[in-house]
DNA sequence: GTCTATAATCTGATAGAC
DNA sequence: GTCTATCAGATTATAGAC
């Protein structure tokens, strides 16, 4: 049931929702004019403006969009007490989440500068409540002994860097299907941040 | 002994550089024109054209003038025999060297669809090499059997990947003293690749 | 809701004076 | 080597016809 952002209603709205994605991602949105979202679309640039007050608005739309549905499937998992399989939940939804919505990660990481100051606010605070998602999985690991990480604060960034980092180099053809790639970060992942104690994970 | 890139030497040549650099950087390269560049430097817009023939040269040799001093920087570094103080050797200078130059870091890893395909081609060859230095030393501790890494392309770029990252929320003034981020990502990366075996790291 | 036309401004790059 | 002036075209956004 995905929800429609903003005033996007309708057919065309949602047209140009993709097209600004898929341009915004592929030149950047400080590269890519009105008037090429709305020959993407197939309508005059003039048009767009039922449909959006301006061209800061259909970024912004665009990202935090992306950031409320990362937010809203991550609220829809289950997710175990165990911190080792908690942990191991949280990379798989990552990875797979992400990995399907590569134009809006793009986007949702090299366009920050491109926001209004207060529309950056919001975004920042939306990516900043997944962080404290992972954080307090590695919290309750490292109370229970489980994990051994110093700096739960460094762990999750460390984790979330390289998780996302899979969305520009894998390809569907490559050489590693998507749950081998899967099954390797899962391994270094809990690797990294396993305790001395006995080999619980 | 730093060398002059291109053609600027002289006294506005490396200002017209450091003023994009900044520029660059912050807005982002389709964002920025030359009349700010220009503004930045002191000096009215044509001038600029005395020191590159145009607006993408001024990116590309960023790009290339960053990667060139990184795999220079690298060369001049000793590494050891051993794996692990090789790994160990490659996450320190990773680090140090990348903190310094968090503008250039962003621009080379932001601005890679602004450049024209031919010099996107040239860039990407110098990053790939950079790559290929720590792959193979992952593939010589797999070898020797003190890292357990089933991929070493894999490993390389999660290790590149959460190192560079750091770039992006460091601050000099903040909780952390460079040292101490250091010490906590060595301790991650050789954790994640260590081997079953004995302890050795 | 889409069109055409246009306002007002900015863009990269060049020419020629000094 | 820097300036001023300028070219030719693109930019966001708006106004009003249909």
């Amino acid at each position: 049931m995905a929800r429609t952002q903003g005033s996007f209603s309708g057919v065309t709205g949602p047209r140009i929702q993709d097209a600004a994605l898929k341009l915004f991602a592929r030149h950047g949105y400080a590269a890519v004019s009105m008037r090429q979202i709305a020959g993407e679309v197939g309508v005059q640039a003039g048009a767009l403006y039922n449909y959006t007050p301006d061209k800061q608005s259909l970024l912004f739309d665009l990202m935090r969009g992306h950031m409320d549905q990362l937010l809203a499937a991550l609220e829809r998992e289950d997710v175990p007490d165990d911190p080792c399989a908690a942990l191991r939940h949280f990379v798989r939804f990552h990875i797979r989440f992400h990995l399907v919505r590569r134009d809006a990660v793009f986007i949702a990481y090299m366009e920050l500068r491109n926001l209004s100051p207060e529309n950056f606010d919001v975004v920042e605070g939306l990516r900043r409540t997944y962080e404290d998602h992972l954080e307090a999985i590695l919290q309750r690991g490292a109370a229970a002994g489980v994990f051994d990480v110093p700096d739960t604060k460094v762990a999750t960034l460390a984790v979330i860097a390289m998780l996302t980092e899979i969305t520009t180099w894998y390809r569907a053809d490559g050489r590693l299907t998507q749950d081998e790639v899967e099954a390797q970060y899962l391994a270094l992942v809990c690797r990294m941040l396993r305790g001395a104690g006995p080999d619980a994970m």
